[in-house]
DNA sequence: TATAAAAGTATCGACTCGATACCGATAAAA
DNA sequence: TTTTATCGGTATCGAGTCGATACTTTTATA
């Protein structure tokens, strides 16, 4: 009887530890999951699609658990003008808050405790992992937007630059936001 | 607003993605990490509690998952003589089965896929993470029976050896298995 | 202008999982 | 030896996950 590789096992067994960790406060996983994403995301990320996309989970789990986030008056719903269909999602203050007891932060004084050598290896292995495993499931790298072809500096610089996809300004802060459109 | 570490966003990442790779065959995340727990678990360890231990679950959740398991014939429960409270679990011929499908197996083969030594560095990175996680949190290792300080080879050799601790012969497979009285 | 595609919602069903209460069996203490 | 505590496991509740399916509204395309 074949077993896994004892990389594998190692990732299995952290992955059940992580959710265990992320019951914190009354929320669930994929609840804290989505707040981290929408503090991540730029402006024409947020929204559920994008959620969907990210999380890898179905229309119907985003929208349910977004209203519950919205009932704990965690996140808030905004019409996008141009498009009715569309919906824009915000942390509120409150979201922000709760943020800042995310449980996750068990395991990032784990990695933050590693030495540095030793993290930049496992950072190297998880990133070929992920990457690996998305190509095989034809999933979507979701960069970070100064990454992007589309990312255009201005050349007077100070990190001001534009996006030629979306045809938007962007500003310092914005280049270092998760984007849905990255690389596409 | 503080945000997490790359590595540990990697591990976040990865960890929602094999949580969603393990929904094949119509069995959930939890029911798979069992299955494979008692594939690797020795005769000592097959039961509900070292599977609420190891996977770090209730016991009223781990109770009803081997219920949906063995409504799938997948696991079987046998009453344990000398003890009338226990109860000892079986992976059957069609659990093993289900094994050989395993959607873990995705993640394995880009494990595989590594290089050797990027693959050392990786385990070697994860390793330190989840010692140091099960450190904060109190939790046990659940190393192997080999590496366990009651294990006693047999001075004939051949990978027989004895378990000081409950004073049972083991044979060679029994000292690669994953032991709940590890090192205590 | 049909028609297709996109963005979200609604509903169902099986299951997760923490919490709490519970029962019988065994171990420890009086 | 008789209490009493602890252990192994089950039963039940409630909020939530999550795939599946069907649906509405809105926008894009042929």
């Amino acid at each position: 009887m074949l077993t896994l590789a004892p990389t594998t096992h190692l990732l299995e067994r952290l992955s059940r530890l992580i959710q265990n960790e992320a019951h914190a406060h009354g929320l669930k996983p994929v609840q804290w999951e989505i707040l981290r994403f929408l503090r991540l995301a730029n402006r024409f990320s947020r929204t559920p699609s994008a959620v969907t996309a990210y999380l890898n989970l179905t229309k119907g789990t985003v929208s349910q658990s977004l209203n519950a986030l919205e009932t704990k008056k965690l996140v808030a719903k905004e019409p996008v003008a141009g498009d009715r269909r569309r919906l824009t999602l915000a942390l509120t203050a409150a979201g922000q808050e709760m943020l800042a007891d995310d449980p996750m932060d068990a395991l990032d004084a784990a990695v933050r405790s590693m030495e540095t050598a030793r993290d930049e290896d496992l950072s190297g292995g998880l990133r070929a992992v992920l990457s690996d495993l998305l190509r095989r499931r034809g999933g979507r790298a979701f960069g970070v937007c100064r990454t992007c072809r589309h990312y255009r500096p201005e050349p007077g610089g100070a990190g001001r630059a534009r996006c030629a996809l979306l045809n938007e300004t962007l500003g310092p802060a914005d280049g270092e936001a998760i984007c849905v459109e990255h690389d596409g």
